[in-house]
DNA sequence: TTTTTGTACGGTGTATACAGTATACATGGT
DNA sequence: ACCATGTATACTGTATACACCGTACAAAAA
């Protein structure tokens, strides 16, 4: 009763965070777009401490860079580096799949097929809402491990990618926005064996690759 | 010529950060302190601003926790996330030792037997020591795909279990320092197939589980 | 014009000052 | 002795102030 005190008290460099990270993702923020630590905070009307805390994370994660005293920029990320990422996506969501699959039960089952059916269920096909959905597939599946460790892993990968996959997307817009490619990776996870289940999301994940590579020579 | 202008300019918050990262890998910093950004800032005579930034940035890796206001001190894991991180070994490690094998060649196989043969060369056996080659081997295999990215996540899952490692290894300090586990290990990469190589990391990422666990329980 | 030099400005990095709150300790009542 | 209450202290979080330096632009020299 009464209410209990948080254990620690909240951070507005956090809500900052927020706030620029979605800012991404719903493209208002484009690349090149200059970050200024006292712009933002007088927008928000905070100091410029915190919001330059959730910069400097931002920058750490690999989402921003500061080019020298220009201020932060979301940072342009080179083919190798697109490379670099799906090589990990493959490391983290291969073992999340093989997992999955080696630990099946309904209920994790259930849940990967919830997303993939939202998905299905999607009206709107701007590139975001595509993102968001794509993304949260992906995550249920490694969540479904139940190891957070993993998924900061998968929250730190995906967040690199942000940008460039939206910029490519948006490009080679042709990308049909098909479930049944994530519906056959269920098939898979859900019947196959865990080696199995690990293919499928490697393959998986190279496809998106490909698709990411020619966004981006274009 | 002249020497030239490094691009961005260096941050006080970065020596900080390894300063009391190094700290804690020493030793020097044991679970229980606290760690006192004024404190911190006037021992080494700056302000309290980029103390604030190395102490945030270690919470944010899993490596402090900030005890309501008493102070950041080294954050205890539990055993489930000890395990959840040795899942993510499984999965980085796994998927950089299966890429070596998948892309051989000498100097990368050379470059992890040099390794190898420095821990087999260690004279003093303290703890801290230990941690240090066994993570520079570990370290040194997924260097070798040359995915930075990798290389990040490599770290980053690292870095969180040191203090853990350095308590549990001075527990059960009847672990033996044996580099032929290692030798063992790179033979595998260096003549098995890929999958071979894999779950050889694998195995050998499990069994130092097991030593932690044990040393953990005890 | 073209190039150099000066200068104001913009932006970050660091230091300091202020506010608020949990913790610790002391004090007094029982 | 023990518990409750008050009060000081010790921290963090946020705001503000200062220092420094690269950039841009303007003015002067060629």
């Amino acid at each position: 009763m009464f209410k209990r005190m948080p254990d620690v008290q909240p951070r507005l460099a956090d809500d900052v965070y927020e706030q620029i990270l979605s800012a991404i993702v719903n493209g208002q923020i484009a690349p090149g777009d200059r970050l200024i630590q006292e712009k933002i905070a007088a927008e928000i009307n905070i100091s410029r401490t915190p919001v330059r805390e959730a910069l400097l994370r931002l920058e750490r994660e690999g989402i921003l860079e500061l080019s020298g005293r220009k201020g932060f920029s979301i940072r342009q990320i080179s083919e190798e580096e697109v490379r670099d990422i799906y090589g990990v996506r493959e490391a983290i969501e291969g073992y999340g799949a093989y997992w999955v699959a080696a630990n099946r039960t309904d209920a994790r089952i259930q849940a990967i097929a919830e997303k993939v059916a939202e998905e299905r269920a999607l009206k709107e096909h701007d590139m975001q809402a595509e993102f968001r959905i794509n993304r949260d597939i992906h995550r249920t599946i490694v969540a479904q491990t139940g190891n957070k460790a993993l998924l900061d892993m998968f929250d730190s990968i995906w967040g690199r990618g942000i940008s460039q996959w939206l910029f490519a997307a948006t490009r080679t817009n042709q990308t049909p926005p098909d479930p049944d490619v994530h519906d056959k990776l269920l098939g898979v996870i859900k019947n196959g064996t865990p080696a199995e289940a690990q293919a499928a999301m490697i393959e998986h994940v190279r496809d998106g690759l490909g698709m990411q590579i020619k966004g981006l020579k274009e």
